[in-house]
DNA sequence: TTGTATGCGTTATCAT
DNA sequence: ATGATAACGCATACAA
């Protein structure tokens, strides 16, 4: 093709020849990791910008011992919830110079230590786990060998932290949004049993709706999967059991979806019928027919509070100024006030 | 914990010397590249059980100058559509053994121009380019570092391959839907004007309907963006035009659920005044109200079939079956038949 | 401040 | 079939 002169490939040492330094100093003006006097400085610079020179990240990781990338451990990516805190995690590790290397667990624990395995073989400087299925003693092993960080539930020890909302107050919440609006007789849709966030959350609507003295009958609760098709399911077992209710609380708006399309075929009206409120407050919720009211747990939020958190565990400094994690209810049209 | 020998760092070396063998003998039996005594594969074979051994991929990358890792640049990795694509991306590079990349563009020419710049720099394999912006000559030369594939559009030359849908089928198989059920007067959502697949699938529309003698009038066009809140101003334009329609095309399934709101709050019910059908067959589209009729293009499909592709220009050789892209019309509820 | 030498953990080349 | 030896491209102690 292009004849010239053989397109030798460029690299450090390339440039330090042409700048007539040796690679040392050109390593150095590129990590700013000792003092060169500044005439070397522009020369070198120099010589970079003529070249267009970009270091290999893989000698680099290879010779220093970091990789600048972290891997993501991410039950499913093709699902809203998770999609939003992947935005986020990868908004901000960018940021800091890091990249994302995200794999899907699917909820199954086996594929979930293949994946960690496939991960931790390139080299992750550091692990974030968005509520894995992994035991907690697998996670604290993993933290021996490197920084973790843990979403979805709350795991001790070194080297490890856990970055999650405050779902049991998220559950209380709710509950008590729905008793202001005049609902007295409330049936819930929960997550998965074996999710702690799920279990947190309908252990803050049970102990809200008992403080107000509206008790929830067993019989009122029923378990999904936190998918669309589970709140389907989870809404016509409830209508099947001809209980008496003005409002149903679904633990995610995922479920809430399915819960919609489920009263819709049994002839009832959101809200006119009867009041729907969900979790998550995903984007398209601002879209459904009607649209949804729901709590908000900004998961994209999620997603950039984990990644400073690992951040923070992987260089070992404070990042300044870590987002908040804020819940509140976002009002829209599935619920009603039964108030005259 | 483990007092014995200092836990020295288990490398192809050390397994080399405990096997009493020479590293380049382990090397081989881990690559299969030459043949090795069946007694010493045995032995090394042993060792590196016993010490769990994995083989460092950076070093690895660096001897060998393959990372078995490849980008994949989307718009936005927090879109139902893209989130479907990745998956399959991931489900089948994973299979083979490579890893993807996944960094955001956000349609800004800019942005992903750093981003694939982040990519190269680490030395991915191979790229996959899910309806880019980026012009035809950059993407050709990108194409003259490695191997690229590019979805959303058509762009020629060597080591580059497009993979796509007929979006113009598409397009008249959806306007032949609607005219097959008695619709005459169609008003179309169509997507952005740069995005090729956008303007294949009008062009399908229009032709189809053209060929059946209902020319769609150029006020019953309206552009939207891809997303839903596009869809919904769009279809507020349209009602606003106080034209004469019975069904409405949106480009996408996020725009048709913002096109379902827009009516909903306009009073409108579909399928009853108005008939609706949409592209993609997102998984969500089975659960809005009503669940949405929809041309299927399977995101996921398409994820998996570039990411066969990217494998076959990467490693030179054909992959045996690969799927199959089909394209074919969801009958749910948004649409009725105007018949009789 | 700057340069030299060595190491990071593999693969690839060349002998034997 | 097997083993030395040299890359791969950079960072980093150590020396000067």
């Amino acid at each position: 093709m292009n004849g010239k002169h053989e397109p030798r490939k460029v690299t450090l040492e390339l440039v330090a020849a042409e700048a007539g330094v040796s690679p040392s100093t050109v390593s150095r003006v590129l990590n700013q990791s000792a003092g060169v006097s500044l005439a070397k400085q522009r020369r070198v610079n120099e010589v970079i910008d003529k070249y267009g020179f970009k270091p290999n990240l893989l000698a680099r990781s290879l010779a220093g011992g970091k990789t600048m990338s972290v891997g993501v451990l991410t039950q499913f990516i093709d699902s809203p919830f998770y999609a939003e805190a992947l935005k986020g995690i990868e908004d901000l590790l960018l940021a800091h110079g890091y990249v994302p290397i995200f794999v899907s667990g699917h909820m199954d624990a086996a594929e979930e230590a293949d994946k960690i395995d496939v991960l931790i073989q390139r080299k992750i400087d550091g692990l974030l786990v968005l509520s894995s299925t992994q035991s907690d003693d697998q996670l604290q092993a993993l933290a021996k060998k490197l920084p973790v960080v843990v979403t979805g539930r709350e795991v001790g020890g070194a080297n490890i932290k856990s970055i999650d909302f405050d779902h049991y107050e998220s559950g209380r919440l709710a509950a008590n949004f729905l008793y202001s609006q005049g609902h007295r007789a409330v049936a819930v849709i929960t997550g998965p049993r074996t999710a702690a966030d799920a279990s947190s959350r309908l252990r803050g609507i049970l102990d809200e709706m008992t403080r107000v003295g509206q008790e929830v009958d067993g019989d009122s609760i029923v378990e999904g999967d936190f998918q669309e098709f589970g709140g389907f399911q989870a809404m016509e077992e409830l209508l099947r059991r001809d209980l008496r209710f003005t409002a149903v609380i679904a633990c995610n708006d995922q479920m809430a979806y399915g819960a919609n399309l489920a009263l819709f075929r049994s002839g009832f009206r959101v809200p006119d019928d009867v009041s729907l409120i969900g979790f998550d407050n995903l984007k398209h919720s601002a879209f459904t027919l009607p649209p949804l009211t729901t709590v908000s747990q900004s998961s994209y939020q999620i997603g950039t509070v984990a990644a400073e958190s690992l951040l923070e565990l992987i260089t070992d400094k404070l990042i300044p100024e870590k987002t908040e994690l804020q819940v509140r209810v976002v009002v829209r049209e599935s619920t009603r006030s039964l108030r005259s």
